[in-house]
RNA sequence: GCGGAUGGCCGGAUAACCGCCGCUUCUCUCGAGGUUCGCUUUGGGGGGAGGGGAGGAAAGUCCGGACUCCCUUGAGCAACGGUGCCGGGUAACGCCCGGCGGGGGCAACCCCAGGGAUAGCGCCACAGAGAAGAGACGGCCUUCUAUACGGAGGUCAUGGUGAAACGGUGGGGUAAGAGCCCACCGCGCGACUGGCAACAGAAGCGGCACGGCAAGCCCCACCGGGAGCAAUGCCAAAUAGGGGUUCUACGUGGGGUCUGUUGUGCGCAAGCAUACCGCCCGCAAGGUCGCUCAAGCCUGAGAACCCGGGUUGGCAGCUUGAGCCGUCUGGUAACAGCCGGCCUAGAGGAAUGGUUAUCCACGGCGGGUUUCCCGCUGAGACAGAAUCCGGCUUACAGGCUGUCCGCGUCG
RNA sequence: GGGCGUAUAGCUCAGUGGUAGAGCACUUCGUUGACAUCGAAGGGGUCACAAGUUCGAACCUUGUUACGCCCA
């Protein structure tokens, strides 16, 4: 993606953008998208949060002007989590849940940000993690503008 | 058999399902360029197949390089920093190998920044008479005067100390003593011998003079420019096409040019001749590594510093290299050489994973036919490539294996 | 990834080989009817950790740990 010809990609993503990104991800699913600017991640904190017992989640819906489709997902490790290992690890694993949970339940439009704890994260059992998830992405989702227990479809 | 010393190697294995990052290849699709309309080149996206995907320390960043940029280069000097027994290895090293010296251990073996203290300076607290060219506080001895707590002289055997006290022990000797003399030990110099050398041995000589600290300054020898892949180069986009302060300079010679400008003379004019300026060439002057010398370079506009503005994208660097494995040869060894074979991660807010099963060793509990077997359960050491190599240091569950030493027993 | 620095009392810092200090804070006493201020006295330290050099190390050397700063 160079940048001369990136204007001309831009239209045309979004010309054929329906074909395309849509047709080849079969029916609902939406492609993710990592989080990597400071800025995204900023924002994100100061939404809407939920801690669970593996880890903290946070949302939010993107506002006007930004990129309207597609779900990005972060993932944040501090050096409380551990040394280098215990970082990608627990990186990992955030990563590998939200690969099975998100698309089915995550909202197009929004941002999320998953922060590992030091332990609990790598040690938590897969399952129980992505029970979390789920909990946690209804809450999140939750209360605010969709009145109350707002069915996520 | 027990205890110990030392070197090398490994550092979970296999399978299933679902995923991640490069590479090769096939296919579908979307664009751009060329076109003889057959096709071809190139870029993006989707899908399939094949093959690859963390370490012995990837770590700390403590040394040494490769590579890139910056300073104009070379030599010498100075400054600063580093290294420090000798010889060898290496691209290089503060690393490695072999040897020497000192210390520890019955031994195998281990440890040592291990040059110079007669080049100079400095320091050696407290205690002690005295802490560094020895001198003399108490004491001992002789002598003088008036019997002296006084004067003169001799002397360091003796004096709590201290990390360290100016040779030690014994004997002779003396007024008291003293290497004053003798024996042994220690110490210094050392012909000569062995060794490339560090060094070792040593005839003989010297009556003893020369304390410690250089991981204090220093001296000697050798080495070293600075910064680091977030280096650096390219492309694209965007903004700007900037502002301020300070400093320095306004030479000279010759030749060419009148098809560079201008002036003057001649000519009706085209043009011809000539002068200043400009341009080209040279010289001088000035500047240019902290200093000197040499070479080179720069200088009619230039140099230095400060302020202000934009981007946070892509590509290259990026993995074939002092590379790895094996046979042989040389060498005590580190290592080197010939030949043959191999290609072994290249991500980029950062992939190499998630879950499960069996096995492998380990711990705990329970049971059994108790050198062993079965069941349940728990945790699989230290730790994650980020430009690449050679080392060092530090962390590390457990396991395999070679060589050697001491003790005991048996033959 | 690369480069660099710091660590001493509860806090901020001195201390360049010889019994470890200052200010603030703390405790007690005095002053006051009481408090503040002021005065006096006192307690509090593995000098980040470990090895080495030295007779002797907070200080010199080497390694380790923790914390912090800078870069295009």
């Amino acid at each position: 993606m160079t940048p001369p010809n990136a204007p001309k990609d831009q239209a045309h993503a979004d010309a054929e953008g329906s074909q395309s990104a849509v047709l080849s991800c079969s029916d609902d699913e939406i492609a993710l998208i990592t989080l990597a600017k400071r800025n995204d991640f900023l924002k994100a904190a100061r939404a809407r949060r939920q801690g669970t017992a593996s880890f903290l989640l946070q949302g939010r819906r993107r506002s006007e002007g930004e990129e309207a489709s597609g779900i990005r997902v972060g993932y944040t490790c501090s050096k409380k989590v551990g040394n280098a290992v215990a970082r990608n690890h627990a990186k990992r694993r955030l990563r590998e849940a939200a690969r099975l949970v998100i698309p089915e339940l995550g909202r197009d439009g929004w941002d999320y940000v998953l922060i590992g704890k030091k332990g609990d994260t790598s040690e938590r059992p897969f399952d129980l993690l992505l029970k979390d998830l789920r909990y946690a992405l209804k809450k999140v989702h939750g209360e605010r503008k969709n009145g109350p227990q707002g069915a996520p479809k």
